[in-house]
DNA sequence: GTCAAATACGAAGCATGCTTCGTAATTCAA
DNA sequence: TTGAATTACGAAGCATGCTTCGTATTTGAC
């Protein structure tokens, strides 16, 4: 058998520490920044999330729910719920599309421009601070990287290129 | 004003591109790696959490929820949660600590010990491909990165050590 | 024009993830 | 030894994230 020695119970396979999975680092890494975020934008009561979609908005100025999804490659029900949750505090306007009714146009509410224009500083240091221990070049490699992955593997319905 | 020339409707800050954020970023390549992995192990109704936590399970043996909880960086309630969805299904056993009521302790059951094994194979190839885009030499200088990123962050009550 | 396909939502259900608050059990210091 | 701190849980609540199913509306092929 080329299995290492048993350990003290029984046989098993050479465990793959978590520290070396890819997966769970990205995992670790996520949670990093969310904690980053909470507390430099926490004052603000906004999540990553929700600052993602009021930067989608400011771009697009009004757009669908289905269309703001994919800027922002979430879940299309996800992104419902959210802007449901922005609209409850009067961020967002989401109103029924008079030339299809099946749609709900969404924009930033005067209120929800104000907000997004406070925090951005404030988010834009807790985005940098996530890579803060490593050194500037290896934080350009790094989000190099993490593009050439993602361009990789595309979600279902990439709209993609708007912000590029 | 060395604002770049307002775009069509109001003046606002030149928007930060998603795909340049580490955030974002990080939040896709989770994204990409639970697909991943669930195109691997979906057929043995195994998630990246659950894997972590089998994994977890493998290497102490008996731990009780809070240990488990540290070792995997997870919040304890959520560990709850998913340990007793485990259960539910007869992988993991969680009796009630004799020599401390107040604990569970947890253990692989048969059944648990025999599917981790199964899945072992098709969950390291899942955590693999996540990295698939970049070179050898590229994907061990982003898994050594993000380690130190890790490092750079201490969960709040990070056992950490053991699996190192 | 009509009817099938496509589209945009909504509801429901499950699995993470977090916080806060409350309870039971244990420990340890005075 | 007894009573306050600590510890391990559980419950509840909110916010992501996903899937599947159903409904309303629009489009487009014929």
């Amino acid at each position: 058998m080329r299995q290492a020695k048993t350990r003290r119970g029984g046989s098993r396979h050479r465990p793959w520490p978590l520290s070396q999975r890819p997966g769970y680092l990205i995992r670790r890494l996520h949670q990093i920044h969310v904690a980053l975020f909470q507390e430099a934008c926490g004052a603000f009561e906004v999540t990553p999330l929700q600052y993602s979609l009021l930067s989608a908005l400011a771009v697009r100025e009004t757009a669908d729910q289905t269309t703001l999804a994919a800027d922002i490659a979430l879940d299309r029900t996800t992104t419902t719920g959210a802007l449901k949750r922005l609209a409850a505090r009067n961020l967002v306007e989401r109103a029924v599309n008079k030339d299809d009714r099946r749609a709900r146009l969404c924009r930033l509410t005067p209120a929800g421009a104000a907000l997004l224009v406070k925090i951005e500083g404030a988010a834009r240091r807790a985005h940098r601070a996530t890579l803060g221990d490593l050194s500037e070049r290896e934080q350009a490699q790094f989000i190099e990287m993490m593009q050439r992955i993602v361009a990789g593997n595309p979600s279902r319905d990439s709209a993609a290129a708007l912000f590029d």
